[in-house]
RNA sequence: GGAGGGGUUCCCGAGUGGCUAAAGGGAACAGACUGUAAAUCUGUCGGCAGUGCCUUCGGAGGUUCGAAUCCUCCCCCCUCCA
């Protein structure tokens, strides 16, 4: 077991809020002085079990706790999901059935493993107390709090004064969390600075209730690769733990040379004094950028599948996009054969556009090749016979076979 | 319950009878450039075998030669008053 010091150092690392730092200290003495590991707790969406490299910035900070050989609670708010969210703010999301619950927590345990160990994590479903809870419990927990201090949330408070709907059962998401903590009589809750509100919540409750209240360790939310928004799925600016090597490599590779460091200093494993060493070699012309861009997207392929298949993403980048050459793996399509067939519908079956529309732009702006030709004239038909490798823009690729 | 405001193409948002497939911005895609799928610049951005036709402006009807724009009913959202 390491020091103190040694663990609050580990503890601290990338966090942004930590409320309160002597709570902290008290916990982990206790938990070193009785042998009893402290009880972790972090909340996931049930509705979206697509883990991306955003969500790994707080799982790393688990296996954090995890090495030091504290219990992590990996909640599941399949209570919520079964409710659905019906503020429209976004994408309207449905309510899920037990099934698709059920189906999302086993795709979420496959990804999470990846970076916790299994045998020090407790899968835990919040249905399981809150569905207990009748409509008196429901409402005496309302009463705990007021509206007021629901409007100390900037998202509530900005919606209200823009004129944007909130519904009710919103306000009770806080209190739902929080009453998760109480649930598991949680010692830490981790989440991102946009849960800082709801988090906080757990330690009014718990207190209301008599129990100690959690400590509460917020974490930056990393940028997607557009680099301003934070990552999400919704945006689509994100890196799919589960993607194929490829397109993490190629992912990692697109983003601009500053958001790299912010990847490296909330992702990656290296110490901070390695990667400031980093910066510094790349400011003085003795690494190059991309070199570094490089080598973090090797650390990140690696990491959710393997250090060959890093290498190999690595070897097929610099094929595709350096030299212009083919990936190793082309989709294929087989189409039927016949005399003749217009391109932007033969690009259209391939699925590489979406409509003849799109492919004859396409073909105007010079993007589309036939087995490397590039063709200019949008009326232009091809014998439907044999294969042909369709190319649209830099990386769409298509081998179609005629049969 | 009363009064007022609003629902526009992927998103935000302009548009009050024809010149509007609908300004502008964002996203996305393509081209150039580049160490990169970054940045920048340029272009494209409803569909269709095609410069013509079809579908689109919350929904359904109606007026008109012609409607996102006018009328009727309905659905949804917001604000204020009660």
């Amino acid at each position: 077991m390491p020091s103190l010091d040694e663990q609050i150092a580990l503890i601290e690392r990338g966090i942004v809020d930590c409320i309160s730092r002597d709570e902290l200290v008290k916990k982990l003495e206790k938990s070193a002085r009785t042998g009893i590991p402290l009880k972790v707790k972090a909340g996931f969406d049930p509705t979206a079990p697509d883990l991306h490299l955003g969500h790994t910035v707080l799982l790393q900070k688990l296996k954090h706790f995890q090495d030091l050989g504290h219990q992590i609670y990996f909640l599941i708010g399949d209570f919520t999901g079964m409710i659905g969210d019906p503020t429209g703010k976004s994408e309207t999301r449905k309510a899920l059935t037990v099934e698709q619950v059920a189906q999302n927590a086993e795709s979420y345990k496959e990804q999470v493993f990846k970076i916790l160990d299994p045998a020090r994590t407790e899968v835990v479903f919040n249905s399981t107390w809150l569905g207990r809870l009748n409509s008196y419990d429901m409402i005496r927990l309302a009463s705990e709090l007021t509206v007021a201090r629901m409007f100390e949330r900037e998202d509530f408070r900005t919606r209200f004064e823009n004129g944007k709907p909130i519904s009710i059962h919103e306000f009770l998401y806080p209190l739902i969390q929080g009453y998760d903590s109480v649930a598991l009589h949680a010692d830490v809750e981790l989440g991102g600075t946009d849960q800082l509100f709801n988090v906080l919540m757990g330690r009014d409750l718990q207190r209301s209730r008599g129990q100690e209240p959690q400590v509460v360790l917020t974490l930056p939310l990393l940028e997607g690769l557009d680099g301003v928004n934070k990552m999400s799925k919704s945006l689509g600016n994100y890196i799919g733990i589960t993607e194929p090597p490829d397109s993490i490599y190629g992912k990692v590779l697109s983003i601009s040379d500053e958001l790299m460091f912010r990847y490296y200093d909330l992702v990656s494993d290296l110490s901070r004094h390695e990667i400031a060493q980093l910066k510094q070699q790349m400011e003085k012309g003795q690494i190059h950028p991309k070199e570094v861009k490089k080598q973090l997207a090797r650390e990140l392929t690696a990491r959710f599948h393997s250090p060959a298949a890093a290498r190999e993403a690595e070897e097929n980048f610099e094929k595709v996009f350096q030299q212009g050459g083919l990936p190793d793996v082309i989709p294929e399509v087989r189409l039927p054969a016949s005399d003749e067939i217009w391109v932007p519908q033969l690009l259209v079956d391939a699925g590489l556009v979406s409509s003849t529309s799109d492919g004859r732009r396409m073909i105007q702006q010079g993007a589309v090749s036939l087995n490397g030709e590039k063709v200019s004239d949008q009326s232009t038909r091809i014998s439907a016979v044999g294969e042909v490798l369709a190319k649209v823009g830099k990386r769409r690729f298509c081998k179609v076979y005629f049969i």
